[in-house]
DNA sequence: TCGAATATCTCGCTCAGCGAGATAATACGG
DNA sequence: CCGTATTATCTCGCTGAGCGAGATATTCGA
């Protein structure tokens, strides 16, 4: 192997979260009568509400990785399935605003809120300092994993 | 909003990793003409082989999620592009043990390589106990995505 | 030795997502 | 203002990943 300092084993366990948090994900949505990329969607529409931005079709589908056409069907499960109603732009008509439904943000809670509610039990168990590590592991990850290609 | 302490923005750092870490992963499955799961398949079949453990079709299809007809059918991907070999198990005939031809390992390598340096190079700029830090968030949340329901 | 259990495969089907192109609204040079 | 380029979304037809049901082959237990 590459590699085998004890730095290794913090990878791997990056890795496992992610597969586990991805088949949580996977278990949660066929749960709901829902696919993958419907559970991720409504994430990334949970997290521009939150931010306060408008999220538009075209940047929903952008941030998952989907054409427009693609695009367009998911939309149309979510909104036949209540989670979701199209609104026109104001000021640009030609845009299409995408409103999550407050039922559909509880089931999103449900979710994600027993995860959420142990990861800041973990963090609160953290002094200053090591929180900051944590944070700055994280963020590099992030940053490394966004770039280009 | 139902929490808005220092913690949450560790949470969405954590979401928003595995969202790259995802994005990046279809986006070096679609530049080698795999599927996602393709890819995290390798991931699986990497990490089995690294534990020295056999991955027989069975529990390569479990780890993923699909049914039968599905593994079968990502096998017959996997080895029609020459990235996995079936070979039947030996003491049990019924098992199909899956072996990963050494390519598929460099393709995996080119493509982890580097977010694996980086999150080495992160690491080893912390001391020990920043370093346990960040373990110890990672065990926790894997262990809470982990479990049932 | 025989039936139950287990591992994988085959067959037919559904539907998520793609490519190509239509439609509609906006921006902008002349 | 007009015509053209650009942008945002939608429609249509299609491919193929993954599912359910059931077939096949091997092993285990009474």
């Amino acid at each position: 192997m590459r590699n085998q300092g004890p730095e290794m084993e913090i990878v791997h366990l990056l890795r496992a979260v992610t597969v586990e948090l991805g088949l949580r994900s996977a278990r949660f949505a066929s749960h709901n009568g829902m696919h993958p990329t419907d559970v991720r969607a409504l994430i990334e529409l949970m997290d521009a509400s939150r931010a306060g931005e408008e999220m538009t079709a075209g940047r929903l589908g952008a941030a998952l990785g989907l054409n427009s056409a693609g695009t367009t069907s998911l939309l149309d499960r979510l909104e036949g399935a209540g989670h979701v109603r199209r609104v026109r732009g104001r000021q640009d008509r030609r845009k299409v605003v995408v409103e999550v439904d407050e039922r559909a943000v509880e089931l999103g809670w449900s979710f994600f809120g027993p995860l959420i509610g142990k990861a800041v039990e973990l963090l609160q168990n953290c002094d200053e300092r090591e929180r900051e590590a944590i944070r700055g592991f994280l963020e590099g990850m992030r940053e490394a994993s966004a770039g280009g290609e």
